[in-house]
DNA sequence: GCAAAAATCGACGCCGTGTAGAATTGGAGG
DNA sequence: CCTCCAATTCTACACGGCGTCGATTTTTGC
């Protein structure tokens, strides 16, 4: 393209900075698991990443910018799968396909995941990258629990409000399990599955 | 010994400092709702109650030392509640009851039981005062499950692997809803409720 | 009333953050 | 090849909070 015009901005394509960014990102995630949030400083991710503190803030403007940054990289993967992801019209199979992709979820962006829990409150970005994904889960539940009988509404024993309470049951038991074994991860899974499952009125 | 420096030793009964470290207690509760964890400063607390930060340091050796110190008394009174409290036997009205003593619970600490949660991780002496609360908790709904029918166990599908996940959903629920009205706790309360019976086997 | 212990203070050093301005690089155009 | 502008990087600095130390004042126990 010779009449190429990119007018401005880094987004023409593939600057350098772009690859230091992603370098900065990754980076970021391998100390978060390596020695937590608190303990992580702005120095160690510029050093991790080949750069000093100085050039870091030239593309971010604080710590909590760049976890800010890792965990929206992290949720638009979400995002996506979830857009593409087919809604089974079985009930009791579309249960089960979600927990097997819930385990998946956590496997891989589980750190990234506790990460965005824990700064909830403290980062109203983050806060509200994850209500939104949260909704994303509470939405697809209620779809289920309506198909399989449950009174549509958001009474306390209709399907919006019994699936606001199961998102967070299954929130907090992968937050929690995910720090251990996987063999764990896959128990608790079956056990959110069944009760679930006995929520939406499908017992055996 | 002129370099002994007790960071908290006194056993005395009511001395000046135990009004004093009260005091700082109920400042940091106070400081605590008004700006959280992140923002409080231990210059503020120590102003707060009437001191300077050197004075400060003479009772808690840290600023999570201090919040720690609030946590556990606030456990403490959790703890003798619930040994008080008696077990009704049938299960329909020991889930009601369950559920009524949370919602007072939540009502009272919640501020502190949220900012429990989150400094569970950061905080391992949190974290594990927390634990301790949280298997108080597992095990009443296992043996409320159990008297309910549910075979004992750890299986996903027994009682003790439910009774954990209802726990986390139980916690996740309040948590999140505390920070708002009373009256969605109220509500987000009967649903809770409602997963927990059904759970149990006592569909209707 | 008087030592010893308890409690308080003010100042210091450390570390991490975020900012400013200077210095360097790299590529497009003459 | 040289030049210029923007992108990128660095070094140095100021700020603020944390925890420590030694000196000082207040209580307490006898």
């Amino acid at each position: 393209m010779p009449g190429y015009h990119p007018a401005r901005s880094r987004r023409a394509a593939e600057r350098k900075g772009d690859v230091r960014e992603r370098a900065i990102l990754d980076t970021c995630a391998a100390l978060l698991a390596r020695m937590g949030y608190e303990a992580m400083t702005v120095g160690d991710i510029a050093q991790g990443a080949g750069i000093t503190r100085g050039a870091l803030y030239f593309y971010f403007g604080s710590k909590q910018e760049v976890v800010t940054a890792l965990v929206a990289r992290t949720v638009e993967q979400l995002w996506e799968r979830s857009r593409v992801t087919a809604q089974a019209d079985e009930p009791r199979q579309a249960i089960a396909a979600a927990m097997r992709r819930t385990v998946d979820l956590w496997n891989e962006h589980g750190l990234v995941m506790r990460t965005a829990i824990d700064l909830s409150l403290t980062v109203p970005e983050i806060g509200e990258l994850w209500n939104r994904t949260a909704d994303l889960f509470i939405t697809a539940i209620a779809a289920v629990l309506e198909r399989a009988g449950v009174q549509a509404g958001t009474e306390p024993e209709q399907a919006s409000a019994m699936a606001r309470a199961l998102c967070w049951m299954i929130e907090r038991t992968f937050y929690h399990v995910s720090q251990e074994s996987r063999e764990n991860l896959q128990q608790a899974s079956s056990t959110c599955e069944h009760i679930w499952l006995v929520s939406a009125g499908l017992t055996v």
